[in-house]
DNA sequence: ACCTCAAACATTTTT
DNA sequence: TGTTTGAGGT
């Protein structure tokens, strides 16, 4: 590897102090700046100066970015990057763990919950406890409630002693809170499980109680290197601190700006005061983007000015000016998601690129219905990041639950799922006296299976109960003795899933037992990749698929395709050309957002993430009325479109955007109304029937009289009746031929004249 | 105990 | 709009 004169605008001197192996160092790297490069660097030379890659932990924030790194790594300094100790915090927390297991007495095969299994242990513990689970206790927010104590290090002991916290709850109406928190906790520990929080808190309780492990790890890990530091929480703050103590040898990388996961309890404080954690800390900043035009760059900078809180720089770019920003307004999330699809179109046709070029990006997952029908009917092809996994289909949790079970027979969540699939005749009814047992007696769920023929309330089923036992005691004893592929076929074919879901000749079921199969093959390849060093049993297998999302599967032909994302998933990707979509207020800012300016403030953050993605061309759109819980919903354009300066942006023209109608020709202006008025002409009348067409004027009811007959989208026929207020006030009440009376705000209502 | 159907409900973001 | 939950039937 040779030293480039110049990397990221770094001097050669200031470039050495980066590559520099002792010492604390803070990069802090602007959007495109290149720190993905940097690091690597970073690491690759240490390598190079022999320092061997087991004495290196590389901490990510997504699979995908450690295994990025690890390759280009690999390609640098060859097999020695294998010895990386490289992955994402729970990942590599989870190996930590497996190890040391026995220290906080948990098995070394524990189970890892995941969202729904915590989210249903806590629904059960809420019934257990006889409180309102659909109201005042919502499994969901409990969750929430229980992550975010968490990632705080706040455990159930910390919580009962903090007055404010049990403030706060009681005042939330939630007073029984310490109860399911601490039953939860219990729960999961009987359980040998331990939830995605658990990972790090854990690791973070064996460090402190147990510090000759801690010695051994800060011994191993001579070298610690974190990516996305602005996104690390408190939690994590403490484990690196900890490991990186005896050594001091740390190189954060981040960017305060692009800080996108307070929800999920990151806490820009840490990047803030690393200065004072690390009193001889080197701070660079990387400030030229290689990524994008100016006029990203510039659009970019000026909005994140608005935020009050962050760190000081400029980021600035040599790159040519650029296309302007365009700006694209839509009558509908169906036209927006045409007018998109039509734009990759001509653009690909135009400037001859692939469809890897693009990507669309918005805030919430349930938006990218309307581009994926657009861009189908165009035959792009794409592809869609997030949203249901894989591993998320009921098919492969099933199977994965019997994996689990036999790996870890106490995990509860596991066993209540398959129990009685395929069926047993063993109900509900049945797998709650089981419970109550095991609750009553301290034993775990599967103890009292294997006894169930002791337990006269069981009644005739206690013998099914209890064969069900001898299966699963069965399956275990393959454990040493087969492979994870072996043993999980065996287990397919024994139980009769294959059989099940093979007989079932509908096109889901088709789709499930190939989901299936897929997944046994999924497991075969782990066995017999031999280019990773790590074991092939079935536990480190189940390890191994709790952590990774969708976008971790396998890149199969995912040749080129459009990409459709959320832009929390897009973070650390770049494309030619991106379209931010959905830019409309209580959408984007979200809703939840709008409460405090720390939380408005993070939005920013995201739509500055958003546009920095974009290399050559960026396009924003937003629609004027959006269908959301099945109505429509009127829209009003996003704050953050106001915030580019208007020198950086153009209003998009509609050149074709409607090839359902053939327009071909250019439309004269651009200016709103009639702009409205072109689009209404040539809707296509897929979102609203063309008797119910998008005839919505506010002209046309100011002039709403009494008497007037009227249509509307979802109430019908109906006639005007009386008319009081003012403008926007203004309300008619609406006799409707089949929905009775009803009171409309006219400056909202989807109403037509009837002439 | 299981199935079917209708009503209610829900949408932030992820390891 | 799409999914999940509850009631009621078999």
């Amino acid at each position: 590897m040779e030293n480039p004169p110049y990397l990221n605008g770094l001097n050669p001197e200031q470039l050495k102090a980066v590559l520099q192996t002792e010492g604390p160092v803070m990069i802090i790297a602007g959007a495109g700046s290149g720190k993905t490069r940097v690091l690597t660097y970073r690491i690759a030379h240490l390598i190079r100066q022999e320092i061997p890659a087991f004495n290196i932990l590389a901490l990510t924030f997504t699979n995908k970015a450690a295994k990025e790194m690890q390759q280009r790594i690999y390609t640098i300094c060859g097999a020695e990057a294998k010895n990386l100790w490289m992955g994402t915090f729970h990942a590599v927390f989870a190996k930590i763990l497996r190890f040391e297991a026995d220290r906080l007495n948990y098995p070394s095969a524990f189970t890892i919950y995941d969202t729904d299994d915590s989210k249903s242990l806590i629904k059960t513990i809420i019934k257990e406890l006889n409180l309102d689970a659909d109201k005042v206790y919502k499994p969901s927010v409990i969750y929430s409630r229980i992550s975010n104590c968490k990632n705080n290090l706040i455990n159930p002991a910390a919580y009962i002693a903090s007055p404010e916290l049990m403030d706060y709850d009681f005042k939330a109406g939630r007073g029984k809170f310490y109860q399911i928190y601490q039953a939860y906790v219990d729960r999961c520990f009987k359980a040998g499980a331990m939830d995605f929080d658990d990972l790090l808190l854990n690791t973070d309780k064996l460090f402190r109680l147990h510090p000759d492990v801690l010695l051994k790890y800060q011994h191993k890990f001579k070298y610690i290197m974190v990516d996305e530091y602005q996104d690390t929480n408190v939690c994590q703050y403490s484990i690196i601190k900890r490991l990186a103590a005896a050594h001091e040898n740390i190189c954060v990388v981040g960017d305060d700006a692009q800080s996108i996961y307070s929800f999920r309890g990151a806490t820009i404080k840490n990047i803030l005061s690393f200065q004072k954690d690390y009193y001889d800390a080197k701070v660079f900043k990387l400030e030229q983007n290689y990524r994008s035009t100016k006029n990203i760059v510039l659009a970019a900078g000026h909005i994140i000015a608005n935020n009050k809180e962050q760190l000081e720089k400029t980021v600035w770019t040599d790159n040519d000016s650029g296309e302007k920003i365009s700006v694209v307004r839509a009558v509908t999330d169906n036209e927006e998601g045409r007018i998109v699809a039509q734009s990759i179109f001509e653009q690909k046709m135009q400037n001859q690129m692939a469809n890897s070029d693009f990507a669309i990006l918005y805030r919430t997952n349930s938006q990218s219905r309307s581009f994926e029908e657009a861009l189908r009917k165009l035959s792009v092809p794409y592809r869609i990041y997030g949203g249901t996994s894989f591993y998320q289909r009921k098919e492969i949790k099933d199977m994965i639950a019997y994996l689990r079970l036999i790996v870890n027979p106490n995990d509860e969540e596991a066993l209540k799922r398959i129990i009685n699939y395929p069926s047993r005749k063993i109900g509900a009814s049945t797998i709650d006296r089981l419970i109550l047992i095991a609750n009553q007696t301290n034993q775990s769920i599967f103890d009292v299976v294997c006894t169930a023929t002791r337990h006269s309330i069981l009644g005739k089923t206690s013998a099914t109960v209890y064969g069900f036992g001898l299966m699963i005691q069965s399956f275990r004893t393959m454990l040493e003795s087969h492979n994870a592929h072996d043993l999980a076929y065996h287990v397919a074919k024994q139980v009769g899933l294959l059989t099940t879901l093979h007989t079932d000749k509908t096109v889901e079921g088709i789709s499930r037992y190939e989901n299936l199969i897929e997944l046994l093959n999924g497991i075969k390849e782990f066995v017999e990749d031999d280019t990773s060093e790590l074991d092939k049993d079935l536990p480190t297998f189940l390890q191994d698929i709790a952590l990774l999302t969708d976008a971790d599967k396998k890149t199969d032909e995912d040749k080129d395709k459009v990409s459709l994302m959320t832009i929390h998933a897009s973070k650390g990707l770049e494309f030619p050309s991106v379209f931010v979509v959905g830019l409309e207020e209580n959408l984007f800012p979200s809703q939840m957002s709008l409460g405090s300016r720390q939380d408005l403030e993070e939005e920013r953050r995201l739509f500055y993430v958003a546009i920095t993605r974009a290399e050559k061309k960026l396009s924003l759109s937003f629609a004027t009325s959006r269908f959301r819980f099945g109505s429509l919903l009127s829209c009003e354009p996003s704050r953050f479109i106001e915030e580019i300066d208007k020198k950086y942006i153009e209003m998009a023209t509609f050149k074709g955007i409607s090839p359902l109608i053939g327009l071909k020709k250019e439309l004269p202006t651009n200016t709103t109304a009639q702009l409205i008025s072109s689009l209404k002409r040539n809707m296509g009348g897929k979102t609203l029937s063309p008797k119910l067409s998008s005839s919505f004027i506010p002209e046309d009811l100011q002039e709403l009289a009494i008497g007037d007959k009227v249509e509307h989208n979802r109430f019908g026929y109906g006639e005007v009746i009386l008319i009081e207020g003012e403008g926007g006030q203004k309300r008619a009440s609406i006799n409707f031929d089949d929905f009775g009376a009803k009171v409309l705000v006219l400056s909202f209502a989807k109403l037509r004249i009837i002439k």
